[in-house]
DNA sequence: CTCAGTGCAAAAGCTTTGCATAATA
DNA sequence: TATTATGCAAAGCTTTTGCACTGAG
């Protein structure tokens, strides 16, 4: 998809201009991030990574997802469980859908998150840096399952 | 408060009803956990509880949590960290506010969750069956103090 | 008296770190 | 070549578990 690789040359550029080195490692892990469907957690990518470079270690995996978050380049999403999930700061953000069933993650549409933003920020009378929002449910297929 | 001790009450007769047994270990953390402003972590917990009953064991503290988790007389909270945080899961659900600035946790009005879900349920042809919203932003007073 | 609950210590996940080696710029 | 990044192994945190003992019902 042409946004993904736009998205990924941008992060290339800013591991260079901080003068961090692009390794195989790296690139291998940039790659694998963008072309996923988000919410991997280390060890999937530690998994995914090992096809392709078997002596990938689960250090460099590690590393380099907090060296991306710490340049915003990934963001770290935190479910139920107890460890953390990894996706591309997308345009949108993080307003995500979980069915109880099946598992299945949908994004919901924007415009709720302005008006959450502005109904929120005027009562409270904060500055809304970041919203998350996260509902579950069961989706049509699984609720037609459990019926 | 009235409500916390009713809600006190309401916590042990559902140990009771449930064949679990009231011990003083779980009479001192329900306490707490009522008593407390929210957002305990396990930690936390028996720091607090220790110095009521320097033997209490912190896995006294994790199953006790667990057991009320299953209950559904706490909640266990996710924010950023990597270790969890526990509140009594009030009228209100997980609707928060939280101040970058302060640490602050504002509790957000329920008219906004109505208008969500049914948004949200309607958009995606989804049940919902929670709904967990987080904001982080600044606060009035760290919003001046910034400026 | 009986069995659920506890304390302790040990183990189990997930994540980070120290250090010698390998690879980039 | 000069560092930065890597792999490996070991350590660190949070949470869970096994087991013998204690205490609630």
């Amino acid at each position: 998809m042409e946004n993904k690789t736009k998205s990924l040359w941008k992060s290339r550029r800013t591991l260079n201009s901080s003068g961090l080195r692009i390794t195989n490692q790296r690139t291998l892990l940039l790659d694998l991030i963008h072309r996923g469907e988000g919410h991997l957690d280390a060890d999937e990518l530690y998994r995914l990574a090992r096809e392709k470079q078997p002596r990938i270690s689960l250090s460099t995996v590690y590393r380099t997802l907090r060296m991306l978050k710490n340049l915003g380049l990934v963001e770290e999403v935190h479910f139920d469980e107890s460890h953390h999930h990894y996706e591309v700061p997308p345009a949108k953000e993080h307003h995500h859908l979980v069915c109880l069933g099946c598992g299945k993650v949908v994004e919901i549409h924007k415009a709720l998150s302005r008006y959450i933003k502005k109904n929120v920020a005027d009562a409270k009378d904060f500055e809304i840096i970041d919203t998350e929002l996260r509902m579950t449910g069961f989706c049509p297929d699984c609720r037609h399952k459990r019926e």
